[in-house]
DNA sequence: ATGAAAGCGCTAACAC
DNA sequence: GTGTTAGCGCTTTCAT
């Protein structure tokens, strides 16, 4: 038995097509007796509206691109389920896009958009082809901010982030602080770096750049930045590293040289991922608000598509800093100061 | 200006709208002239097909719904990728479903495919509604058998997995072995634990029931498992894990009791997730081929919606053993004999 | 309050 | 080889 359609509901009802659409849509627009009889011939042929149809005569999709940098990176997992749950309540569809570091991967899911596949996109890539700037479809950028484009935007103030990080060490009595860094290209990056050179200066400290060590984000990174800086012998009492990966990373090193967490170094990290959690004690990191993050681009980008008046152009959200076991107390004692 | 149609090309070309259709899928039914002409117009006014129409007409969707458990598993992360993956080669959608345990969101995403939102679903909860049962889209199963339903589906054969890691704790010599198991509700978690009871009596070990012990998959279960296996001094050497994050919890629970891994305790995760590498040492385990499983799971829903003859009714993936750092031949000596 | 009819943009018979 | 035409299933004027 082929699926009922509007039109057999119709028929059913004794009503015409129209009379239907407004049953569902506009009910209070029919008479009740009406309405009753339509109602029962929907229920009685178990119509469901095409929606496929309905959006192709509504010249809309409900659907729109979440576009990550890594799909795999464990960072997006709370974001994937802010996004697609704000989207789930609005009645809109989330599509997975993977831009892998490519442009021509970008262009395809901007593309997306123009060929009425989705409405708009939340872009988490931390960048847009040049090519592709001039027409952009309607897009909320999280995160990244993207230099020379004044787009819809939520983040968080990652130097802000990063001084709470480095002021919580210095309050611990560290005066020797690396910052791991990442390839220091992007915004987030430089701008955590900021807000830790910042803190340093602010608690008049010297900034030494010896300790700046750039990584990619990822533990291996971490791992070998510590490994040439325990081989450099440049001392150091305390590690803020601009990613939990990193952080991780550094921490394996330090415990494979003979070094314990917290006593010897102390770690903070950034981004409170499932990595925090499973390194051993806790590690003490940024948590960024991801659930919050995805939830509040998917509430963005619907109010630019349903064209709401008071869509904001940009939003800032809180992070927070969780002390869990990886930062302790510098040791103060002589001795230290004469092994540096 | 309004984005170019079919219709704008035609007169442009001066052909009919059909014409303009041929040129651009089957481009060989024109003549070469006619054919130039036209993709010169295409051209001339930047004209991309309309994909919504296109599929409205073609009664399709080009889009598939990955409906998982729980969005943020980390387990999932390379299946994204993975299904991503084929489904941009093969010109598919996929769209972002997460069940979150909820009947109610299951029937919902089901729903989708009835409602012509996507042309079917790959389905990883490990559990389907009765109610939607009877009848079901397109689907394929992955990673979890679904008892009562024979459905096509890629997995793993997880009591062979758990024989595998059992038989590499056998080896080195553990004899007392615990199993550390999920709720015991599902049927990996089940098969999980058959592989261990037969690697165990495959090698003439008794059993011994003290030695299995129920979490939830998740971190604190392991720790808390562990906690109390501890306190009871039931005697033991090494851990199999039905999951990485309890593997992991349950090595911070040891250390926290002054035990080292694997000197002391041996332990073998399961899955080889993002845990895996962010323990120290590296976490021995199995390690499932996600990436494989989501480019599978997509192949095998695209060949059932296409109609693809040799479309098979069922692909079983193979796993492999990682040997890391938690791994270490059992002390047989007398010490430790009277220990126990 | 309801119906008739146009049409969203495209494809695929079916003609010629 | 190319054009004509009939829709895909629905919503929404515009009449009545």
């Amino acid at each position: 038995m082929a699926t009922p359609t509007i039109r057999s509901v119709a028929e059913l009802a004794g009503v015409s097509t129209a009379t239907v659409s407004r049953a569902l849509t506009h009910p209070e627009k029919l008479r009740p007796d009406t309405r009753r009889r339509v109602l029962e011939a929907v229920e009685r042929l178990g119509f469901v509206p095409n929606r496929q149809a309905v959006d192709f005569r509504r010249q809309a999709t409900k659907t729109v691109i979440l576009l990550v940098r890594d799909i795999t990176n464990p960072f997006y997992l709370d974001i994937y389920k802010g996004v697609e749950e704000f989207a789930f309540e609005a009645g809109y569809k989330v599509l997975m896009g993977d831009a892998r570091y490519d442009d021509a991967r970008i262009a395809h899911y901007v593309d997306m958009v123009r060929n009425k596949q989705a409405d708009g996109l939340i872009v988490m890539t931390g960048w847009i082809p040049e090519a592709l700037r001039q027409s952009l479809p309607p897009i909320v950028i999280a995160l990244q901010m993207i230099a020379d484009l004044d787009l819809p935007m939520v983040h968080i103030d990652n130097a802000a982030a990063a001084r709470l990080a480095v002021e919580h060490l210095i309050g611990l009595g560290h005066t020797r602080i690396v910052n791991l860094t990442g390839p220091m290209h992007e915004m987030i990056d430089l701008e955590r770096n900021r807000g830790y050179r910042e803190a340093l200066e602010a608690a008049g400290l010297p900034f030494d750049p010896a300790l700046e060590i750039a990584g990619n984000f990822r533990l291996a990174s971490g791992q070998a930045a510590m490994r040439d800086l325990l081989a450099s012998g440049i001392p150091f009492s305390a590690i803020f590293s601009n990613s939990d990966e990193m952080a991780v990373g550094a921490i394996t090193e330090l415990h494979a040289s003979g070094r314990r967490v917290p006593e010897d170094v102390s770690v903070v990290g950034f981004d409170d991922t499932v990595f925090a959690s499973a390194v051993d004690p806790g590690l003490t990191t940024i948590r960024q608000p991801q659930h919050e993050i995805g939830r509040s681009a998917m509430r963005m980008l619907i109010g630019i598509l349903e064209d709401r008046p008071a869509a904001p152009g940009r939003i800032e959200l809180p992070v927070e800093l969780m002390v869990r076991g990886t930062t302790a107390p510098a040791i103060t004692a002589p001795a230290r100061l004469r092994a540096q």
